[in-house]
DNA sequence: GAACGCAACAATGCATTCATTGATAAATCC
DNA sequence: GGATTTATCAATGAATGCATTGTTGCGTTC
């Protein structure tokens, strides 16, 4: 092996198979709505969208079965999973639950400033965003912020499972940030979970958690049902 | 269609993929302990075992990663995953709040009585195995009741979380099944969780199963400590 | 004209094949 | 003799090939 073959360019120089640029393709994909829900796609065409054999594509798809994205059909092709508002209430249902014992169990363990700080910087980034008028911007904080709340949380597992069913209802998401009104009462509703959370009442961070994900969630299922949408 | 294309006398006449067999096969071994925890295997070696060729072994491996079961290691083989007290812990933690969920749930829902009878029968039958003294039976009926429980609960999402990391200690509780007292308290709490569904009472209920479940996890968390595993 | 049956086709499930790559062992040099 | 380098090997990642099966369209018959 010659030095010429590696590229000192580039910082990482792993090859990344086949199978797991697949799944990110086509996951990135299907939450940005770009396989639209409801659609179906036979394996050789995805194969020739990515530039790659049918084999792990076919390997893709168990993958994004699993996580309950798309649903492999035996004669049928791939199928991207609409979500329909009965889907919601089980997906928030679960997101509430856990979400809410992440606050509790985070509150619990005495987090350190670091931690604190990088809730908090979530935070002050959806309210530069709100002041720049940007709900990209704010979605894209607010998505970190959630993320970082289950990660600090320290229980990986769970960390999976809200992941998965975060995906499952992003296109939702998407579809609603420009129908909501301006969520700054939200941020409101962050900044006192992280005091709830910094003060280690772990009840409280629990409480205030569990009453945001339902607000969202009825905010949610209203904009969808008045838009007239019965499946995203 | 005509109504010759039903076939009223096979209930099911599926072939049932050699993907599908590979996962049920696998799957079964590995929580039964069959395929040891921590043991390795190539993929051309369960394909010989199944007899079938790698390539379904392939695609189950997949979805036994995505289920938490195997970690498909890039030169080393398929591993089972040991599960650590860490691992239980992570994994208690998400059961007990996902059952008292389906257990809040479904006594919210009013269930019928038929609903009702279901749940019960279970506790007959684990009290039925007490009295013979037949701890596997009792185990079957403990899982059947706990799977009734959150079937009923009507959020499918949340049937295949609870069953995905119940599969995953599964392992733990036939370890722990002969070295624990003999699970009469257990049948108990059941009881008292089925008078709270059956009286509306939610948040009884809810705070019922929970205790069970952590009873259930420290108990377990004990008796594995005091024999000495440090994983199963 | 409609319905049934047959035939051609297309897509998948799975096996097989090939190439890449990490590991192991042997051989040579210091 | 030990260490380093090289060569062989084994296992996987991925492509391809093949047979099965469901579907669609056409022809025939009632």
């Amino acid at each position: 092996m010659t030095a010429a073959m590696q590229d000192p360019s580039a910082p990482e120089a792993r090859p990344l198979s086949q199978t797991q640029r697949a799944i990110a393709l086509l996951r990135e994909m299907i939450i940005s709505n770009k396989l639209p829900p409801g659609s179906n796609h036979l394996e050789s065409e995805l194969a020739v969208m990515l530039g790659m054999s049918r084999t792990p594509i076919r390997e893709a798809a168990i993958m994004l079965e699993a996580q309950g994205l798309v649903e492999v059909k035996p004669r049928h092709g791939i199928r991207v999973l609409p979500i329909a508002p009965a889907d919601m209430e089980e997906i928030y249902s679960i997101l509430t639950e856990l979400e809410s014992l992440a606050a509790y169990n985070l509150a619990n363990s005495q987090p350190g400033d670091a931690a604190l700080a990088e809730l908090r910087q979530h935070i002050d980034e959806m309210d530069a965003a709100l002041a720049a008028d940007d709900r990209h911007r704010w979605a894209r904080a607010d998505d970190a912020f959630h993320r970082s709340l289950i990660r600090l949380a320290g229980n990986r597992r769970l960390e999976t499972v809200v992941t998965t069913y975060s995906d499952q209802v992003h296109r939702a998401r998407l579809l609603t940030l420009f129908m909501r009104p301006a969520p700054s009462a939200s941020n409101n509703d962050h900044r006192r979970l992280v005091d709830a959370i910094a003060a280690g009442e772990a009840e409280a961070a629990q409480a205030i958690h569990r009453a945001h994900r339902i607000d969202a969630k009825n905010m949610m299922l209203k904009l969808i049902a008045a838009h007239g949408f019965s499946a995203v």
